[in-house]
DNA sequence: CGACAAATTGAGCCGGATCAAACTGAGTGG
DNA sequence: CCACTCAGTTTGATCCGGCTCAATTTGTCG
């Protein structure tokens, strides 16, 4: 039951759940679907009626912008829920969209609402989880309004780093980021060149390597001062 | 009772409450506070043991960026709850300053815990509510992250003009926004030089008047339009 | 080998930042 | 009633970070 594993331990890494809680996890009907890259999982204005959680690889949500560029919100990872939303509030406001190859767990509205009712700290943790993701919003209009293009992707790539970490998903200090300079441009909201530039500035300075979707921080704290990163807003146990 | 009053129009705004959930609501203790001008409510790493309500005045979140500059992430307005979610994260991760005067209601975590437990559907709605201030999250983070500075703020006013209507707050087109530019262009981040040029080009259009705290928007359409404004992120019924 | 996405480099330009100064208006106190 | 103060607004001048446009290179996959 690998679906319903990951959100139990996601959710674990929260709160303290009852084996009772554990069973409920466990037994909710979840269906396994296979992500190819670019996949749209849902456009702006769709009215799903059942969540995922991530299983495997990276989802964004984002905009497109008038001119045929896009504005990404948010990246999530595994264990992350990033249409959970859609449970109370209908519509989805924005597109979701597939990284790379990924694999997701989609759950009913149904079946969730059923385990909220029945198992309220569950309700609760779906809902903190949500206020953790609000939180990393609040966090990216600070970084996008007021912080150099340096300091920025830094401080992109220590979150990206982190979450990916407390996803477990960090081995030997090599993180598995699926991410094209494009994703990171349309994060960031730089240009694509520019983007590129920054990054090579980074990588002359020794802070990062990233080459083939992997990413590794060989001085965490400075690449941390340089990006103003405090992984504070993340609220990890 | 005007304090729970406020919390119960802004619910019935969402869901139709039964009578048993407005006794309820209406039942729930609660403190009248006044907020003077720019009073510091809560400071970033705060672990508040209640909630508030925004009864009259606005409110802002924000951080402090290194250079004596700030981000606001957020405003709120009558009816909002800019704190709602230190109840499941403890820790508050920004700055919460009163914008003007105002007057808020607060209420113990306590109080609301329980609440939530006797009431789902209320506990639905709260829930909910938080995620309405997400998309606004979402929405700024486009705004800021990829638009030019006239679009920028047309897009805020028009936010501001919306839920201050939503709320009940505007009267005869005018919108009473006890903002300064330093706020605008905090929120928008741009500079208070740059903010101000960009207000009297909007103004040379005919497009705002906004002096002495109130707003007034003679053309919706025009403006929405320049600031790529459409106000389904705010999820008004 | 060709095709195509992603990454890279170069050159020129512009939106918005910065710095500095002046102006306005609402208190506040003598 | 006027002088003083102080926050907020406005104006002017200059500068620079990041954008744009355009071309080249690299890597990957069929």
């Amino acid at each position: 039951m690998p679906a319903t594993n990951t959100l139990v331990a996601k959710l674990e890494s929260q709160f303290h759940l009852t084996p009772e809680e554990r069973d409920a996890i466990a037994a909710l009907p979840s269906r396994l679907v296979a992500l190819s890259p670019d996949e749209i999982i849902h456009r702006a204005g769709d009215r799903p009626t059942d969540c995922f959680v991530v299983l495997d690889g990276m989802v964004s949500s984002s905009r497109d912008i008038e001119d045929g560029k896009r504005q990404i919100m948010s990246f999530y990872v595994r264990g992350d829920m990033p249409d959970l939303r859609t449970l109370h509030l209908g519509v989805i406001d924005c597109d979701v969209i597939a990284i790379g190859p990924g694999q997701i767990a989609v759950i009913e509205h149904e079946d969730l609402r059923r385990i909220c009712q029945q198992h309220p700290r569950i309700a609760a943790a779906f809902w903190r989880s949500t206020l953790v993701i609000a939180a990393i919003y609040r966090e990216w209009i600070v970084n996008i309004g007021h912080r150099s293009a340096l300091a920025r992707l830094s401080h992109l790539l220590c979150e990206m780093m982190v979450r990916h970490e407390a996803a477990g998903l960090v081995h030997d200090g090599v993180c598995e980021l699926p991410l094209t300079q494009m994703h990171l441009s349309a994060a960031t909201g730089l240009s694509a060149v520019h983007l590129n530039r920054t990054l090579q500035e980074l990588r002359k300075r020794g802070l990062v390597t990233f080459y083939g979707g992997r990413l590794a921080i060989p001085d965490r704290n400075a690449l941390a001062a340089l990006g103003n990163f405090s992984p504070d807003y993340l609220y990890l146990p």
